[in-house]
DNA sequence: CCCTGTGAAGCAGTTCACAGCG
DNA sequence: CGCTGTGAACTGCTTCACAGGG
């Protein structure tokens, strides 16, 4: 329940307190369903059908929604237009996160073409690698630039979200760069357990360890799992 | 809820019982650590070193180990070949997965030239999509079919595992495909909630929402996050 | 003694169930 | 009377702390 709940913010009360780590990992998703419905025209939304539409279940919805202070019509549901607002608003879209990809091999190149799409907000303003090979080329409109002068850039650009798309023995490498320019929101992809400050919060997203997963699950396969599945 | 935590198989007694889920997410970092443990030919290694490596605590690990039946040997750790071996075999990585992609765009180009990678036991043995400017090409080696066609395809070659990396839009055709085809292992790059059968598991791999969360922690930056991340 | 294996405590997240408002 | 908001129960995961073996 607390998230250093000792918490002495002296600042003005936001409009949201502290919300559960699981609820926030929902909320794009929440996010995503209520474009869908803003853009079909639909004025209000219930728990039971936004729940439907994202994959869980009703009380969730409910309670999620709740600790964002959101308050739905009894009776009616949830207003669409003023609750994408609300979750827009608690995850800090209205202003832009640039995103600088650090390793611009297969998996570099396709997320420069493909992040920020579904969501907007995060403009891809830098490319970099290590590689003299690659540095100096251009890649879906950015001409690739060197890791060793990423403080520089950043000094420039100003990205506050890095991603890792190196190959795992490059990974602490990059991060170490990105956390030297400022970054301190790192999204890895490489196959590494990386090293960071405590200021620095790193998510990643590992494809091996997903394949193995479902292994796992194939092999063992006794009971089956949800019904549906996001 | 439970995972059917009653556990009358009247089987052989397997070298492992139930793994709790949180558990399983972590048995691919681990044998990554240990994969380069063998390599350097450390012959056995403590939990706390373990620990380190995989950036989780000694207790998490010495209590996920215990679910493989495994024993380390007080006073020394364990045995890094024998818990590779076990480790592997939990997972089910002794069988090949083969692996068919549906949509082959940039994500899905770059999937074919990465995945599996850094894993093995994960051949890439078919690409499929929608598109007829794409079907008849060449990607990395691979001729890519008709997903239409996919349910003859996979007679012959037989996935058990299907990416999905088709625009959002596609996704749930994608995977009724899949399904249709009789694969029951389903990782979805798309930014969609996709509807299975309860037989079949989807898990996801969502951009737009891991950026999203970076953007919320770094919104509401107030206190710091792990020291060490992975 | 060092390091594992594990009961027991603690904590976060989920689900239930219902009071209460529009 | 439908649907929200929420206390309370519950489940599962993590962390602690220590007994006990090599």
């Amino acid at each position: 329940m607390n998230r250093r709940t000792s918490a002495r913010y002296g600042g003005p009360v936001g409009p949201d307190r502290d919300i559960p780590e699981a609820t926030v990992a929902r909320l794009p998703v929440y996010r995503r369903c209520l474009l869908g419905l803003a853009t079909t025209g639909e004025p209000t939304v219930s728990s039971a059908r936004l729940a439907e539409l994202a994959g869980v279940n009703a009380a969730k919805v409910r309670k999620d929604l709740s600790y964002l202070g959101t308050h739905g019509v009894r009776g009616v549901g949830y207003d669409v237009e003023h609750l994408l607002g609300e979750v827009g608003s608690v995850l800090g879209l209205e202003d832009e996160a640039p995103v600088v990809i650090v390793g611009i091999g297969n998996l570099g190149r396709a997320l420069s073409a493909y992040a920020g799409f579904g969501s907007r907000g995060f403009p891809i303003v830098a490319l970099v690698d290590a590689s003299p090979d690659i540095i100096g080329t251009v890649v879906n409109g950015l001409e690739v630039g060197d890791v060793a002068q990423l403080s520089k850039l950043a000094r420039r650009l100003n990205p506050t979200i890095g991603i890792v798309a190196t190959p795992a023995e490059a990974a602490q490498e990059a991060v170490d760069a990105l956390v030297a320019a400022g970054v301190k929101s790192i999204l890895n992809f490489a196959p590494a357990v990386l090293s960071v400050p405590a200021d620095v919060l790193v998510r990643k997203v590992d494809l091996a360890s997903e394949l193995q997963i479902l292994g796992y699950y194939h092999h063992h396969r006794q009971s089956g799992e949800s019904g549906r599945s996001a």
